[in-house]
DNA sequence: GATGAATGAGGTTTCATTCAT
DNA sequence: AATGAATGAAACCTCATTCAT
């Protein structure tokens, strides 16, 4: 089935936007990458920095609803990070334009917008400090200075965007193991292969993003 | 002293590059910040990309030559990518706006400076490739997609550039220490506290850098 | 009827590329000679550079296409130089800001339209030379030195673009038909009245410049 | 000897203006030819159009004075045409650069300079006028529309400077007496070989611009 | 729903020129 | 005599956006 126009537009966006930057792109590129005019544009979107905060917003929505959908159903903190660990990956990797977008566009939001959106990101980081916390105070987690560590977890995590390519040997979800087990050694846990939380996460991204690694 | 038109223009440059990206960032804005009038600016710069250019190479330039410098007196495994951890946390917290710009703005580059720019960067990531591979090699790391576990480093200690602020509560070298521990671990390596490879990137980067935490 | 905007910023420019030079007319002068903005100039045209390229290209076009018409019905050589000569001059009478567009700036091409436009004023003069070569091989002309006679006919002829003017007291056709006993005299050729290269110049002329003098 | 600065200034000038035309020179372009400094410059000249006033009013002071010694000894009309045409373009071939500048350059300057080059080349032209009407008055020359063959006449020895390059296989006294002898066909008069115009010219010609043809 | 035409504002860069050293 | 530093003005061109059709 053929795509929207609406559709196209935000593709082409996204794309653009993800490789050149939102400055770097003109509303010609836009329109070229999406096949009609560039006045036409102006149907399906209010200004190029509304486009802008639509993509981040619906991505960050997204990532969010899959942290706390997945949180639901899981208690144990090593668990739990592994769910937020495994989505954030999977959400990365299979949607890297969206999330170059959404790490690397914010200081071209004007200012209502941009606290809108920091705000839905220090809703989801908050999400990490629980976890973390938590696992801390179980004593399961070993980490010294929680903000650093969920600082660096997340920047190690958010990478995967900058280089994960699937046309590359390693299947998404071998990718999302592998970053559950390094950050569960960084919190100094025991690894735990087969704990259910990744197994939850995989559910959630299936629904959320209709991944199928 | 007070500075050089030449260093307020490379520092205007910088920090803007940093705060609003290289397209976002007009001709105008870098008169303003340097203090001189635009038509000015084109004493002490080439374009504008040449500028950009010019502060890429630099940086990675310093980094490339801090890591060999490093890594000449240090020969166990788990002391380098000490050493290459600390580094590059360090130069990241000290130098936040240039390693952004590094990192950032690759794309924003025309082709022919593009190629050289990503050059130096893989020359400096075979670095820690290499310093990984050893590493494993020797049994003392273990990494089962070692391509991956470099990427997932590289990403953790690079963010440091996106958050980390001199006036917050942790001082440079309790970070890098932090940094150094949660990337033995990631690698399966028991943490050695004081080992030398810590000691002798201080060293380097108060020489490459000046840098004193 | 009145002009589309395209023709009016043709008009515009061939106007002031002719009086002030490419380099000396501004973006601004063509706007304000076309009554648009100069932004909006940039609907009807891709650089000035490219104005300039295809004032010149439709100019010469039509130089070529008149010459070669004209001596497809015509056979001795005194009638072929006739046509020749009246077709040079009433074009460059009659569009004297084109063809000043044409001799004086090539200079300001830069080099691939330059080599493109070259090339087609070599053609046109490459006309001139055969006609000139096939009168001297049949003794029907002198010209001691045929490439100096061509250039100094040419030059004298392109030269009316410089002085001439429809409201001074010399008609196109008497002025003409003047350049053409000028010339013959010049080639050793007795004045021909009547002979019926002029005749065919004036029917070519008429059609593609629609000049009726 | 070497060329003083302000010689090397003035000849970079001619060549540039020459090539590029006043409007596509710029003071950096003259500099760099100068090989001095854009700012150095200014101890040579007034403003750019200063020195290009200067350049062309000392050509056509040239052009005149040699003119006007030539027609000096020179009664008859065919003789002094002949010199006039000798003149002009032995002046044109050795010095094409300084007359392609008068010839093409007066749209460039501002309207008090204009007048006065304006009044020059009037000056000029009135002596061929007058060298014209002569030669008709006495039934030596026949030129119905005598305005009309002084600017053929003209445009046609002017343009030598476009084409003519000294390094091709015709000399430049050749080349002067092929003009005159066109000149004199022009004007219905039997050419006269050897007539002492183009003597005297010749000799002039070496006094008031060192040409040794 | 779609677009060609239009534009004010602003993009980067170059202009000719001045002046303190 | 010579120039590096400096600049206001202007160069060409592109920007995001609007609107009549």
């Amino acid at each position: 089935m053929a795509l929207t126009t609406e559709q196209r537009v935000r593709r082409a966006a996204v794309k653009l936007f993800a490789a050149k930057g939102f400055h770097g792109t003109g509303i010609r590129d836009l329109a070229q990458a999406a096949k009609i005019s560039s006045a036409s544009l102006y149907h399906y979107m209010g200004t190029k920095e509304d486009l802008l905060v639509d993509i981040m917003r619906e991505c960050l929505d997204r990532l969010l609803l899959a942290a706390r959908r997945a949180l639901d159903t899981v208690d144990d903190p090593a668990d739990a990070l592994s769910a937020l660990v495994t989505l954030h990956v999977m959400a990365h990797a299979a949607q890297p334009d969206e999330t170059r977008v959404v790490d690397n566009e914010v200081s071209a939001l004007s200012r209502a917008p941009r606290r809108r959106i920091v705000a839905l990101r220090d809703q989801y980081e908050a999400i990490w400090a629980d976890t973390i916390d938590k696992g801390v105070s179980a004593g399961v987690f070993d980490a010294p200075e929680p903000a650093v560590t969920r600082l660096a977890l997340l920047e190690m995590c958010t990478g995967v965007a900058r280089w994960y390519s699937p046309r590359g040997p390693l299947p998404l979800d071998r990718l999302a193991a592998r970053y559950a087990q390094l950050a569960l050694r960084m919190l100094g846990s025991p690894a735990l292969l087969g704990g259910d939380g990744a197994e939850r996460a995989r559910e959630v991204a299936a629904e959320v993003w209709r991944i199928r690694p």
